[in-house]
DNA sequence: TGTACATCAGTGAACGCGCGTTCACTGATGTAC
DNA sequence: TGTACATCAGTGAACGCGCGTTCACTGATGTAC
């Protein structure tokens, strides 16, 4: 093993490899790791064992690399829930469910990530390869609420009322969690606030 | 008029009066001017229109500041709702609706303050203050949800339907707005959402 | 009513910090011939 | 295969910025007597 990698090892340290990506794994780990504000440019440079000017080769600024970052968080929120629904029965209700419950998971083991995604006041949610990664991310939830919509009226609205019950709840449950003390949010069942999937069954 | 307020007017610039509201006036400002980063101490200092040392006497660090103004926000949310409830008729399903009504409206108006109260990582959620505001703010959508409890297990369950309802609505909405292009949270009427309240009421 | 004094609230200068950004540079890479 | 050269990616020093915080201070307030 050591001979087979000593070959990459000795490679000039000048150039990285892919910077790139490294910036972006960075981010993510500072992320989870600080939160919010431990998201710098400096700090993702220095995770990547580079120097602090180098990101600027590669992002527009730290507004462009927070959009990125938030790009590839949609990427991987798609792939849970894609993941968590190929692994449930075939039946329309579960698969919904299974989508669900990998919403959740993500929101919940991700939130820093998440709040970057959904709220952050300096991603720039106009860039195109972002809107590409969150459409995709809709898309499988409302390929999961389809068999439910009921009527030309509801058409749009199954799939909104889901996407705010599972986005509020996501947000709500944290805030509790901060919070720390006993909530109302705790020990609340996800089929408990899917109201009647089976009355909008068609 | 002139008369009547030059003895106020000439008292001795030293004192300020009422330093720690007008901070936290200055704070909620400027929340809604520039949004989460523009609020800082020197900012709400200097709005306030007195030295960037002064706020040291009144609140315990930036992290004070912002738990106090997010207990403020919850007040005046809390107002709104009751504001809005008591203009609807007497109807459950309306006052409901109205309080709802009244949710939406203050997120939208307020969207910073409004992330500050409920996503800030910076702000100390177990602030016995923020805890009671933030507690009356849940009570008056418990009790327009009080009508809709059906069963023993559907007791809690209602209002943090509702609750989550709400608040990913308002997120969501938030960010299809910030986005700009057409969206298909748009033009979601609030009754769309909130599904089958007839079939909620016992 | 007047005086002494403790307390309080705001001042202004200074501190160190981490930040994003710029810049001339250098070493590595890749291409043309 | 070799050489010249353009391009690219990362370096490290330096910049100015706004931030929160500290500190000795001072002027105003309020209280005890």
């Amino acid at each position: 093993m050591e001979n087979s990698t000593s070959q990459t090892a000795r490679k000039a340290p000048h150039h990285h490899g892919d910077l790139r990506e490294a910036l972006i794994q960075a981010g993510i780990a500072l992320l989870a790791e600080h939160g919010t504000a431990g998201l710098t440019l400096r700090r993702c440079a220095a995770r990547a064992g580079v120097s602090h000017a180098a990101p600027a080769h590669h992002f527009d600024g730290l507004d462009g690399l927070l959009t990125t970052i938030a790009a590839r968080g949609f990427c991987l929120f798609t792939e849970l829930m894609i993941e968590e629904r190929e692994q449930s029965a075939c039946d329309p209700r579960q698969q919904l469910l299974a989508i669900c419950r990998g919403y959740l998971s993500f929101a919940e083991n991700n939130r820093s990530l998440y709040n970057l995604m959904f709220s952050s006041e300096r991603v720039n949610y106009c860039d195109s390869h972002l809107d590409e990664a969150s459409s995709k991310a809709y898309q499988v939830l409302a390929d999961g609420c389809a068999p439910f919509r009921h009527g030309p009226d509801g058409a749009a609205g199954t799939e909104i009322m889901i996407w705010s019950l599972l986005h509020g709840f996501a947000g709500l449950s944290q805030k509790a969690r901060q919070a720390g003390h006993r909530h109302p949010m705790a020990d609340i069942p996800l089929e408990a606030i899917i109201p009647h999937l089976e009355l909008l069954d068609s």
